[in-house]
DNA sequence: AGCACGCCGACT
DNA sequence: GTCGGCGTGCTC
């Protein structure tokens, strides 16, 4: 008996296609992969329903070419979670299993786990052979391992064994066995960590939680020992055979982090971020799956693995924006690990020293359960934070003379000082001193930043490179001068101001090559007096000990820009970025430059602190209905030819407007920055304070909006909650 | 989105 | 005479 399956492929159409299969039903399940030919070529899909061979129209149905697997491939729960993410941001669902499956399985890699050797001992050495000093040791470590050890661990405690290992085969003392292969533990556990009594009332409260849905946030200042709450959470659930998923931002600075829970934990841990290879990523998923992984740490795709037993979900750094996808499948993996853990009934903690509007507005509604952490550990203190005057301080390529003190001071006591510009490169403006032509880039509205390491103009937008013109393209003078400040120059006047002392630049350019970055953390940590430039990278993940004085160069663009969050980010950074300022013994001390000393944020953040002004800038937007407040949808368009998107979302915004509803309509408008890597971008607004209505209405329109024929000319996407509005 | 089919301009 | 430009139409 055959059967027709439904599958979902990976294509912007928002259907599923059956498939006629000469398989009896019983031979599949939802969630198995299928291989299909689709139109004129071989893909691969998620199978989302069996159904009976109806009279209706079977011989349209192509056959199914290949049942990928023969047990059952996604667990139920994730299957109802992609198709939820599907729906809520309406999405097509084919391309949101896509991005929840790791590459190599979405590919049609079997689901097997790769196995490794363990080495068991076999029988006792026979007393007349004789055993080598590399063979005794490895007999020695094998008999505290009764069920056998990995021949990788074999080689990170003893160096190079295989000669010996063949040689004990040989005498049939050792055998081999194929098991899976488990991510390497850590030798040697560290000391747990003493608690203070905030960090325990914040576990207990965590665990008085265990098995039922709850959301908590976890606000704690840096070096408020967040981790370790996390660490010790993690403790009780994986010795209770619960699992653990962890979610952190997108920086490639997480080993530090990963790194503790290694030495804390006598765990399985395995790992889910860029930097792991996609072999890597599959087995990790594979290990989760079946709960051989207890916890599972992972960037934001890492909320669609699929656990056995799941206990606890965390999110650190929550108010970070990577956890926003801005492409594609527009999901925050935020939201949708709320959702999975209220399907799941597990609690989920959101951990920030700096918390979003979004989660400080639920926590106002009592609808997470507020934790904090005020005292930090070790006793530090939190540095003095003082405003500078930027006067003269164009003169002295961006830094004033008081900051320029302020480094030397501290650099006379043998510390460190760390430097924030929020740009890359030398100077972001280029411009002619005779016609006033400026470098544009051709492809953006936006201007072309000078690197003057590499002799290059960069667009920071599209990545467009130029040489740096040594003439005016316009006129053909040769007085070309650059304006503004980046990382590059500050480092140069650094660098001529302290001739003695290294000066280091942190950014995206000066760390691609690999281990760069790494080897730069190594020097840093040597502790030597050292002044360090970067960008906001500098500013998460990583501890420098020996830095006490921290200087922020211009913190005032967020003050002026278009973008209603920037000052948001701006609070958030700025109190981040205090807390890299003197940990341990050293005091610290934080400098930010600013044209506007006097401007009402600057004093009620130093006065009050992060949650006072985020509390002013939560009812700022409740004042003007912004987001947290009320719902919100985004069309976006863009077409190569200019207009070309705003007649689109005209369109778009007719059919919205033909259905009566309470959901209101703004727009569409041209994007701030309209052209973009040579594309015209414009979006159309939707405001509700119904969410049911919002994506009714989306659901009503999607169709037609997908039959325009402008849609097939200008690329365009819908945005759920968007984070981004300009 | 891919990919095929289809109908008009400059080239071995 | 052909190669290839991208318009439009379909994908169980």
């Amino acid at each position: 008996m055959s059967c027709i399956v439904e599958i979902a492929l990976s294509c912007p159409l928002r259907q599923t296609f059956d498939y006629l299969s000469d398989d009896p039903a019983e031979n599949w399940q939802i969630g198995m992969r299928a291989s299909v030919s689709f139109g004129s070529r071989q893909l691969i899909g998620i199978v989302v329903a069996i159904k009976p061979i109806a009279e209706k129209a079977v011989d349209k149905l192509k056959k199914i070419d290949q049942q990928i697997d023969k047990q059952s491939f996604l667990p139920n729960e994730i299957m109802q979670l992609v198709q939820w993410v599907s729906r809520y941001y309406h999405h097509p669902v084919g391309e949101c299993f896509q991005t929840a499956l790791p590459k190599r399985l979405r590919l049609g890699d079997p689901d097997e786990m790769q196995t490794e050797t363990y080495w068991i001992l076999h029988q006792q050495p026979d007393s007349t052979s004789k055993t080598g000093k590399k063979q005794q040791q490895i007999l020695d470590l094998l008999e505290d391992y009764p069920e056998g050890l990995s021949e990788k661990a074999l080689r990170v405690q003893l160096g190079n064994v295989k000669s010996s290992l063949s040689a004990l085969v040989q005498q049939n003392v050792v055998a081999a066995r194929q098991y899976v292969a488990l991510p390497v533990p850590c030798l040697e556990l560290q000391q747990q960590v003493l608690l203070n009594n905030q960090q325990k009332q914040s576990i207990e409260t965590i665990l008085g939680s265990k098995g039922q849905f709850s959301t908590f946030l976890l606000q704690g200042i840096t070096g408020s020992g967040k981790t370790e709450v996390y660490i010790e959470t993690c403790r009780e659930f994986v010795e209770n055979q619960q699992q653990v998923l962890v979610l952190i931002p997108e920086i490639g600075l997480t080993t530090q982090f990963v790194e503790r829970f290694r030495q804390s934990l006598n765990a399985s841990i395995v790992v889910i971020n860029s930097s792991v290879s996609d072999s890597d990523r599959k087995q990790a998923w594979l290990l989760a799956r079946a709960g051989k992984a207890d916890i599972i740490i992972g960037t934001r795709s890492a909320v669609f693995t699929p656990m056995i037993n799941p206990g606890l979900i965390i999110i650190d750094e929550e108010h970070d924006s990577s956890y926003k996808q801005q492409d594609g499948l527009r999901y925050h993996a935020r939201n949708v690990a709320l959702m999975r853990a209220k399907s799941l009934n597990i609690p989920i903690v959101l951990g920030s020293a700096t918390p979003s509007l979004e989660t400080l507005y639920q926590v106002k509604q009592q609808r997470y359960q507020f934790l904090e952490l005020t005292e930090r550990a070790g006793g530090a203190s939190l540095p003095k934070v003082a405003l500078l005057a930027a006067q003269n301080s164009s003169e002295n390529n961006g830094l004033s003379s008081s900051l320029i003190n302020a480094i030397e001071k501290h650099i006379k006591q043998n510390h460190q000082v760390l430097l924030f510009i929020n740009r890359r490169g030398f100077a972001p403006v280029l411009m002619c001193h005779q016609c006033h032509w400026q470098a544009n880039c051709r492809s953006c509205d936006a201007k072309m930043v000078v690197h003057q390491h590499q002799n290059r103009l960069f667009c920071h937008h599209c990545g467009l490179i130029q040489i740096l013109p040594k003439i005016c393209p316009e006129c053909g003078n040769t007085e070309l001068k650059s304006y503004g400040v980046g990382t590059e120059k500050i480092e140069q006047a650094l660098t001529a101001i302290f001739k003695d002392v290294p000066v280091l630049r942190i950014d995206r350019d000066s760390t691609q090559r690999v281990n760069s970055f790494a080897n730069m953390v190594k020097q840093i940590n040597q502790g030597q007096a050292a002044i360090l430039v970067g960008t906001q990278m500098l500013a998460k993940g990583h501890d420098f000990h020996d830095v006490t004085l921290v200087g922020v160069v211009d913190a005032d663009q967020a003050l002026f820009s278009a973008d209603f969050r920037a000052t948001e980010s701006l609070a958030q950074l700025i109190t981040q970025v205090t807390g890299r300022a003197g940990r341990g013994k050293k005091a610290g001390e934080v400098l930010i430059q600013t044209e506007q000393p006097e401007h009402p944020f600057w004093q009620n953040l130093l006065q009050h602190g992060y949650e006072s002004v985020a509390d002013n800038l939560l009812s700022e937007r409740i004042q003007m209905e912004l987001p947290p407040h009320g719902f919100w949808a985004v069309w976006r368009a863009e077409a190569k030819e200019k207009d070309l998107a705003i007649e689109l979302l005209q369109q778009v915004s007719g059919l919205l407007q033909q259905s009566n509803s309470s959901v209101l309509i703004l727009g569409p408008v041209p994007a701030l920055m309209e052209k973009r890597a040579g594309r015209y971008r414009a979006q159309l607004l939707m405001r509700s304070a119904d969410r049911g209505a919002l994506h009714q209405l989306i659901d009503q329109h999607i169709d037609s909006v997908t039959k325009l024929k402008l849609a097939r000319k200008a690329r365009w996407s819908i945005d759920i909650d968007p984070t981004e509005l300009i």
